[in-house]
DNA sequence: CGATTTTGACCGGCGC
DNA sequence: GCGCCGGTCAAAATCG
């Protein structure tokens, strides 16, 4: 629109004052001359009134053609038709008047031209409302489709039925090292809120333990921010991508100690390592990171970064980028440490994600008479969302990831959780699944896969140590599911953090398409209690990170969607499939880092 | 000029 | 004890 307004504007402007003051037409002013003043109110059309007022004030007899009808083009032919002065003046040399005819007409042809692309334009815009309106009502009605299809009536308590709206989830991600938790006060329950729920129905709410809380007794305890070394407190929720990252030195700082040191047990300290296909050279998970080395790691030709966060400067957590060396488009990122500050907003959900990840991978871990030897895989595939994007992988090999053996080796005693979003939907697409399984005790490294949920209710079942969570397709589920997954989530500290980090991601899938509508509409939100965790995450960020350029769609939270609450509670939006958005190229030391 | 990246050196754990 | 390896440090280089 605009382009077209100044295009008319120059074009029509330009050549006719000129030649108003050759002509001698003009009074001197320039306004007077009633070519000048079409042209002015030709460009002004389209754009400010009050130029047009402006050019008709200095042309008296036009003034009230003007005022009258302040509509341009129209009123500024009958301007010249009617302006008995003009013509006598352009009389007195044929010539001149030629020429000005002929530049009127040009100009009167250009200007037709403006205004019929003008018109094609606010054609398009309206085209374009309209598809919006109409995409937006499909998204609700397939919303409210899903909501409805969700059988949420089982117990009362958890399902929440997705059709009301303003559902909130509240998850608190913390490591709970005991199964003691349940028994516990719930110091970090997760409320799940729906905005209809304060009518008073608290049936829809959706109550998990996933808290990060561990008992200072046991050894994960995770220090709130009082004393917080910033290791310390951060090592808790930890996450780490790389496939054998176990860095030592965290290891060895926190065996030093033998009471709260001991709480970060090295064994216990799980990272979580994030799969994603994505073509930059690192993922945008909202942080701010800074890269302090680089090695080139045995048995992958790619080079390994390492990045510490640099939101704030004691924070402990770091991260590993890697390409994977089987696929090159598979970025690996490897996270470990808790942060110890506020978080963008864009960077709450991988946080939350990858610390609930890491909670049920050290819960799962410690609550197993062996620990470690539990894994747990969890496979969920990326899927379009409403348009929005969710990662498709295209490869149907969507095998559970495995950090491969040579990293592995190197890294022993350091659970490890791989969020695999690179699997194909083959795979399995169709649900989320969590595994608890046998893994090489030593590595107990654990597989996660996020399906794409785009629903907010989620039907959830545990069977056989596995955790399945429907897809939308999947939709006719047994109320058997719900009750089952009660169970679990009632009784598996494992579960729960898998459950956690599968909600998050979930439901954060899912509010991506209700992005828009989270203002005011039936909206999923997931909110993390995180009053007792070491580090309140607040969504307080621009989100602004250097290195990153792939963003996972569920970790761009606009932040209307989210927001902190007073208690600590973090309010997520639904995340987004990892996308491959290409924001603004990092700096171009990102794309040194990954010589792929 | 400050922030970030690069890159070789250094450190510590682990296996032999 | 030595070498390998992963991870980190820090000075220099680079970028915005």
């Amino acid at each position: 629109m605009e382009t077209s307004l100044h295009k008319s504007h120059d074009v029509g402007a330009g050549p006719v004052k000129g030649e108003g003051k050759a002509s001698e037409l003009s009074k001197g002013d320039e306004e007077s001359c009633g070519e000048e003043i079409v042209l002015q109110v030709g460009a002004r059309k389209r754009g400010h009134e009050d130029e047009g007022v402006k050019a008709a004030a200095a042309s008296p007899d036009r003034k009230t053609l003007l005022n009258s009808s302040k509509q341009g083009l129209t009123i500024t032919k009958m301007e010249i038709r009617s302006s008995p002065e003009s013509e006598s003046r352009l009389s007195s040399s044929s010539a001149k008047r030629q020429q000005v005819d002929d530049r009127f007409e040009s100009t009167k042809a250009e200007m037709d031209e403006v205004m019929e692309e003008n018109q094609r334009l606010k054609m398009y815009l309206d085209q374009i409302l309209k598809d919006y309106r109409t995409l937006q009502m499909q998204y609700r009605d397939v919303i409210q489709k899903e909501a409805k299809n969700a059988p949420n009536t089982d117990s009362s308590d958890r399902d929440h039925d997705t059709d009301e709206p303003n559902q909130l989830f509240a998850l608190s991600l913390g490591i709970s090292s005991s199964s003691d938790r349940v028994k516990d006060e719930p110091r970090k329950t997760i409320a799940i809120n729906e905005d209809v729920l304060e009518g008073g129905d608290r049936e829809g709410t959706l109550t998990l333990g996933l808290d990060c809380k561990i008992e200072a007794p046991k050894k994960l305890q995770v220090e709130p921010s009082p004393n917080p070394s910033p290791e310390n407190s951060l090592e808790d929720a930890k996450e780490e991508a790389g496939e054998t990252w176990p860095p030592k030195t965290m290891k060895n700082v926190r065996d030093g100690g033998d009471d709260e040191i001991s709480q970060q047990n090295p064994a216990k300290r799980a990272r979580v390592s994030v799969r994603v296909r994505c073509d930059t050279p690192t993922m945008n998970d909202g942080c701010q990171w800074r890269k302090y080395g680089q090695k080139i790691a045995k048995g992958n030709p790619c080079p390994r970064a390492y990045y510490r966060c640099t939101v704030a400067p004691s924070c402990p957590v770091r991260k590993q980028v890697q390409r994977c060396a089987e696929d090159m488009s598979i970025l690996i990122t490897t996270y470990e440490g808790t942060h110890n500050h506020p978080l963008p907003i864009s960077a709450t959900a991988m946080a939350s994600t990858t610390s609930a990840a890491a909670s049920m991978l050290i819960s799962g871990s410690s609550t197993s008479g062996t620990g470690l030897s539990s894994s747990s895989t969890i496979t969920a595939t990326t899927g379009t969302l409403n348009g929005l994007n969710f990662y498709m992988s295209d490869n149907s090999r969507s095998k559970p990831f495995y950090l491969p053996n040579s990293s592995i080796s190197s890294s022993p005693s350091y659970p490890t959780i791989t969020l695999d979003l690179t699997s194909s939907s083959s795979s399995s697409s169709s649900h989320l699944s969590a595994r608890l399984g046998n893994f090489p005790p030593r590595y107990s490294t654990t597989n996660l896969n996020f399906s794409s949920l785009e629903s907010n209710p989620l039907p959830i079942s545990w069977n056989n140590g596995m955790l399945t969570i429907p897809n939308p397709s999947q939709q006719s589920l047994a109320p058997d599911t719900i009750a089952a997954a009660t169970k679990a989530i009632t009784s598996d500290p494992s579960f729960q953090s898998a459950l956690a980090a599968a909600l998050t991601s979930i439901i954060g899938s899912g509010g991506a398409g209700l992005g828009n509508q989270n203002v005011g509409e039936k909206s999923t939100q997931t909110s993390v209690m995180a009053s007792h965790e070491p580090f309140p995450i607040l969504s307080s960020f621009p989100s602004t990170s250097n290195a990153n350029k792939c963003a996972p769609s569920f970790l761009n939270k606009s932040p209307s969607s989210t927001s902190s609450q007073p208690g600590g509670v973090m309010l997520l939006s639904p995340p987004f499939p990892f996308s491959n958005s290409k924001s603004k190229p990092n700096s171009p030391g990102d794309n040194r880092d990954h010589a792929v």
